[in-house]
DNA sequence: GCCGTTTTCGGCCCGACTGTTTTCAGTCG
């Protein structure tokens, strides 16, 4: 049996299509070996598991001839007809076409005319060609093929070297400051951030922005001239232009005239497979759908939209909430008129998660920031309810007695502002904002809590977490943190998958065994809203939500600023299809304090 | 090769940009 990764399979497959690809195979059947790359790609479970299972099929794009050939190679790491079409094109082509500007077509005929064949040093010999002007003299190409080939081979060596990936918050400071500049722009009427950044994904790869306007040209030239451009790589007629930055993060941009902001919002928000979906959808209506609105095909008559809104209605279809348009079910929701009402940040409490500058003498980084600022800043944001959860305290530098002598002081601090202080209220609701008093506790690597018996009878609740040891088997891993949240006083598991996105990858763990046990304890599950976690990922929101197991948004702030980031944990809790309900820093401070107390 | 709220056969998203082309192919998002 081989254990083959998502990644490895669609690898796989992309190779398949590039092959048929240059052998002017069908189209159709070429997207379609794409179309299962892609989908597989993204699965967030490995397919392996699923094959264990027998339930290939049950992703979208792998049909029966995929299946078998999966089947196959799973069993013996090897396919027959995989290897049938693939084999007959040299190595170098696959390994050409991973350079973006280089596709089938382009990579086969300069690895045939060029004579380079095994994919060791092929783009290292394809970049001295282009140096040593060979590649202008192939048919087809010239002098400026050339050096576009020259360039995209630098921009992808460069691209290696840098981390590839935006965290959501760096793609909006950057968005941020490209929008400010354009917007300097009298004629620039709308500037709006698309793509992957509206959807509010974890990561972003490049920044997508539409400009209304009537001055398509003047915008276009003032766009190419931000200070920040290292290079302007398409300035084309209809208004479509992209920059690589100095940072080389590359920057879209759409120009649409007034009255169709709302198709071109939908279309270049997207996502792709979205899009595709909707655009498959509206064909069986006999209408075609584009940026530039939507078409009927009988009457030739053609639809502007300036609100994505009526877009949508046109389709018979409920407005999709960006964050959910995936093709994961959001298309036939809105057609049934029961797409979910996604949670927002004003249906927020409180934040129960909060790290304060109380001296706890932890292991762990503590909080900069002085209990009375923070409370300050809960009033101001109309925050009902406040749970303190500083790291528990270091068992190296602390005996047992020492440790329980802490937490006791740590509730001797905490309950005054409960009972007497009345700076501390909400001015909308007039009640004093409660502080729960609360501690985030290690779990072991045994699934041992990092906190004496003694001193859990001092929190009103605690949050556990892993903060070591990541890499424990699956098993291992399960047993762990079941264990650990078995405890009565432990209310919520923080940051599950322990991913730091871009440098730590999820732990192992059996998610079906852990949800149960969640859902038959009244275990919540914490969605981190820190830019640099968003953990709890999107799917696995879903799949805890499926399962009714309740959630809660936490900013696991160590200063003031980090509290404003609850938006993106709210964010991430939509991308999963959260509701109000499901969250329970939603609740108002009576049901939650019976809920965190009990 | 995949897929099904008109289908198990007959369809399969759409347009922009670039370069090398006298009308289009390749690539991308």
């Amino acid at each position: 049996m081989s254990q083959l990764t998502n990644k490895e399979i669609s690898e796989i497959l992309r190779r398949v299509a590039t092959a048929l690809e240059i052998k002017q195979g069908n189209r159709f059947r070429i997207t379609a070996f794409q179309k299962a790359a892609d989908n597989i790609e993204k699965n967030p479970v490995e397919l392996v598991a699923l094959w264990q299972k027998d339930r290939l099929r049950e992703v979208a794009g792998v049909g029966e001839s995929i299946a078998k050939n999966l089947d196959q190679l799973f069993k013996t790491g090897y396919s027959k007809d995989f290897d049938r079409i693939t084999k007959s094109v040299p190595g170098a082509v696959f390994f050409l076409t991973t350079i973006p500007g280089i596709g089938p077509k382009t990579a086969y005929r300069l690895s045939s005319e060029l004579k380079i064949k095994s994919p060791d040093k092929a783009i290292k010999k394809l970049f001295l060609a282009g140096k040593n002007k060979k590649i202008r003299k192939i048919p087809g190409f010239g002098e400026k093929k050339e050096q576009k080939i020259l360039d995209d081979i630098k921009a992808w060596k460069q691209k290696q070297k840098e981390s590839q990936r935006m965290t959501l918050y760096e793609a909006d400071q950057l968005a941020g400051k490209v929008i400010n500049y354009l917007e300097k722009l009298p004629t620039v009427l709308e500037a709006k951030p698309l793509g992957s950044l509206r959807r509010r994904n974890d990561t972003i790869g490049d920044i997508d922005i539409a400009i209304k306007t009537k001055q398509p040209q003047e915008v276009i030239d003032h766009f190419t001239s931000f200070p920040e451009t290292k290079k302007v790589l398409v300035k084309g007629q209809k208004g479509s232009s992209r920059i690589l930055l100095t940072n080389q993060k590359q920057v879209d941009l759409r120009i649409v005239p007034p009255g169709k902001m709302g198709s071109m919002m939908q279309h270049f928000t997207g996502s792709k497979a979205h899009n595709i979906t909707l655009r498959e959808l509206a064909l069986k209506k006999n209408l075609s759908l584009s940026e530039h609105g939507i078409k009927n095909l009988n009457t030739k008559k053609a639809f502007s939209f300036n609100k994505e809104q009526a877009f949508y209605h046109f389709l018979d279809l409920d407005w999709i909430p960006p964050e959910i348009r995936e093709n994961q079910g959001e298309i036939e929701a809105a057609q049934n008129k029961n797409l979910p009402k996604l949670i927002n940040l004003k249906d927020i409490k409180g934040d129960l998660h909060v790290h304060s500058n109380f001296p706890i003498e932890s292991s762990h980084d503590s909080g900069q920031d002085s209990s009375r600022r923070i409370l300050s800043w809960a009033i101001r944001n109309h925050y009902q309810y406040l749970a303190f959860t500083e790291h528990n305290p270091s068992k190296s530098k602390h005996n047992e007695k020492e440790i329980i002598a802490l937490i006791k002081r740590k509730k001797k601090w905490i309950e005054p502002i409960n009972y007497s202080n009345t700076n501390y209220k909400n001015s909308r609701t007039n009640k004093l904002l409660f502080i729960f008093n609360s501690l985030e506790i290690d779990i072991n690597p045994s699934g041992k809590l990092a906190l004496p018996k003694e001193a859990f009878n001092y929190l009103d609740f605690a949050i556990a977490g892993i903060h070591s040891q990541f890499n424990l088997s699956q098993d291992a891993m399960t047993k762990r943190i079941i264990r650990g949240l078995s405890h009565p006083k432990i209310k919520i598991w923080a940051h599950p998958t322990g991913r730091m996105i871009g440098k730590r990858p999820s732990i192992e763990a059996n998610w079906d065994q852990i949800f149960l046990f969640c859902k038959n304890n009244n275990k919540t599950l914490e969605i981190n809203a820190s830019p640099g976690r968003l953990d709890l990922p999107d799917f696995l929101i879903r799949q805890a939500i499926n399962q009714k197991i309740k959630l809660a948004i936490n900013t696991d702030s160590h200063n003031l600023s980090q509290l404003e980031l609850m938006s993106y944990g709210v964010y991430q809790a939509r991308r999963g299809w959260a509701q109000k309900g499901d969250i329970i820093n939603t609740w108002p401070l009576d049901k939650i304090k019976k809920f965190l107390l009990s």
